[in-house]
DNA sequence: TAAAACATTAGAGTATAGTCTATGGTTAAT
DNA sequence: ATTAACCATAGACTATACTCTAATGTTTTA
């Protein structure tokens, strides 16, 4: 598919999806069989990458984090030690955020009590 | 204190502190009985605020939450209300996010296993 | 009393992550 | 065949959150 039906498809917009393309997180192949442009192909492990990126950046991941995780997804030149460190180091991460994200959460309720107990 | 103790102190940069100041989250006065400088001057206020602004930052709040999270909890012409309406959507954005950390740590250690199991 | 250390404001510079415009070529629809 | 819709690249622009420099004045210390 061509990058106006990708765009379609997953609801990243076409300028966007250049830019993750440029950061290397993506990307589209040209057919050789076609001479007369230089389209670019993309195929559904662009689709489902576009959708890893959302959710990775919705959970504060950096385009350059993504990266690394797309390559531990799909990259095979990687090995296998080498891709589960990658993961190991992504779910630590995600570890210390929950437990951070937890104790803000602790401290909001404690002083939403106070402030409801102590009417200030 | 002036704003080389309180950046002592916090371990927070001069330079951020000034930026965090331009943005409203803290606050210095000066002191009415010196008149040779326009030196600011900083409680113990400000170093709370400065470690909530830390936390806050590192779970992923923008400036311009964190002021809204400052204000709910040092501003004294807010109504109660309007307090536990700030803390209540601040809550929730948290618990959101915890959720979304949840799916993607069970993702990624769903791969980590494919990656293992088939060793590619 | 002069140098070192510290204070202020204004504004420039950086990194990240887009977002948009301009220009020029290609393909599809009427 | 021409217009609308689409594609590519380059580069300008925006917002957020700093980070740093310059210019200038004040306080402390040797």
């Amino acid at each position: 598919m061509l990058i106006n039906e990708l765009s379609k498809r997953t609801g990243v917009t076409i300028h966007t999806i250049r830019f993750y393309e440029k950061a290397g997180l993506i990307k589209g192949k040209r057919d050789e069989n076609v001479k007369s442009n230089n389209y670019f192909n993309y195929d559904e492990e662009s689709v489902e990458k576009l959708s890893l990126i959302r959710d990775a950046k919705s959970v504060g991941f950096t385009i350059n984090e993504i990266g690394q995780l797309i390559d531990a997804w799909y990259n095979n030149q990687l090995t296998v030690a080498d891709k589960v460190a990658v993961l190991d180091e992504k779910l630590s991460s995600i570890e210390e955020r929950i437990q951070q994200l937890t104790e803000m959460k602790e401290m909001i309720s404690q002083f939403k009590e106070d402030v409801i107990r102590d009417n200030c």
